[in-house]
DNA sequence: ATCAAAACATACTAATTAGTATGTTTTTGA
DNA sequence: TCAAAAACATACTAATTAGTATGTTTTGAT
């Protein structure tokens, strides 16, 4: 990779880390040249201004990141209600660098900008259609399949699972580890069986 | 009222409604002030800096509007299934105050706050403490008087239905309207038939 | 090797912010 | 009524912020 390439990769991570923890209105961009070692004049080369990086950070690190996470594990074929569990257990109990008391960077971004910046709004709403609608595809698959029964709406029961998957991580924030995690998985899995 | 009062009321009500829709972090002493037609003077006399003002709105304007909101409907005898459905329809549908664009006020804070100021994560961690254990008695009631499956495990259910509020109110900022409301309360209605 | 463009560095600016200093006016109780 | 306290008003300060102006250094193609 080419060094300035390199340069501005860093500052995304690192910016990208800096907001999940502290938020974005309040990570300064001095902020994030103290942590990247990086000076505002390269900072202003590679970004017009502070909302640009903002939106590559969503376009270049969350959107390939979710793919990954949430996109890629319902591609398969088999039981979507046991995928979708295993997604959610995998997001909310394992996956080291989504900490209960920083939340969803998703959700969190959602509600900080919205409805207020209409460029993040839309790149936001994108990222999370994209995750609406491969949830709904591999429900419609559960059902073909007899996984899931025919009468269930699967776009009704996707707005459940992120709704469900969004208001937890929030709620997650005012209790010191993951015992609400727990609960909610425990009543998915209910929630989920009876969709069979 | 005492006029002194009045202008302490003043600003915590107008001041709510600007961190409703604006957030907390941008919202400036300034444009409190230029809204409510009260001098910093007077702002400082009645409040020692920003956050008490923050923690007195969630404790005498945020606290006792959700008591009314989620609380009182659940006092009621009667299945709790139906109460918990009618709460949120009212809450996402009628509610005349809480606009999809800007999401639910205790939910936004919680977003935006914790876990860093530790008074505001606290104050809003008994506001939801107090809507979860009432959820949790109106349920546990229910089993006994046979409207809700003796099985069910009240705080799980609790959690599901709080989470997929706060997780639909942070969704439904992205859609223009009310769809994704109307979605959940769909599915809403289908997960609570099952507990009976 | 050279030179132009790319990449980066530093010092500055203008606006906004929470909060303070220091007043004046209004209310209240004896 | 009248003084003291409560309530409010105005001008200021110091820090932080995003962004700019103006440089120097590095890179890569010829």
């Amino acid at each position: 990779m080419k060094k300035a390439e390199a340069t501005r990769l860093t500052i995304l991570q690192k910016a990208f880390e800096l907001i999940y923890v502290k938020g974005y209105q309040t990570t300064s961009i001095d902020d994030i040249l103290a942590t990247t070692q990086v000076t505002k004049g390269a900072f202003y080369y590679h970004f017009k201004n502070k909302d640009e990086m903002g939106l590559a950070i969503i376009n270049e690190i969350l959107k390939p990141t979710m793919a990954e996470s949430f996109i890629a594990p319902l591609q398969n074929q088999g039981n979507p209600l046991v995928f979708i569990y295993e997604m959610m257990n995998h997001l909310l109990i394992d996956n080291p660098y989504l900490k209960p008391e920083f939340g969803c960077p998703a959700s969190n971004l959602t509600q900080e900008m919205t409805p207020w910046n209409v460029d993040f709004s839309q790149a936001l709403n994108e990222l999370t259609k994209q995750w609406e609608e491969t949830l709904i595809g591999a429900l419609e698959n559960g059902k073909l399949n007899g996984f899931v029964r025919n009468d269930v709406n699967a776009r009704q029961v996707t707005l459940m699972v992120m709704s469900g998957y969004w208001g937890v991580r929030n709620l997650g924030k005012l209790d010191q580890g993951k015992e609400s995690y727990v609960l909610y998985l425990k009543e998915l899995k209910n929630y989920l069986k009876s969709l069979n």
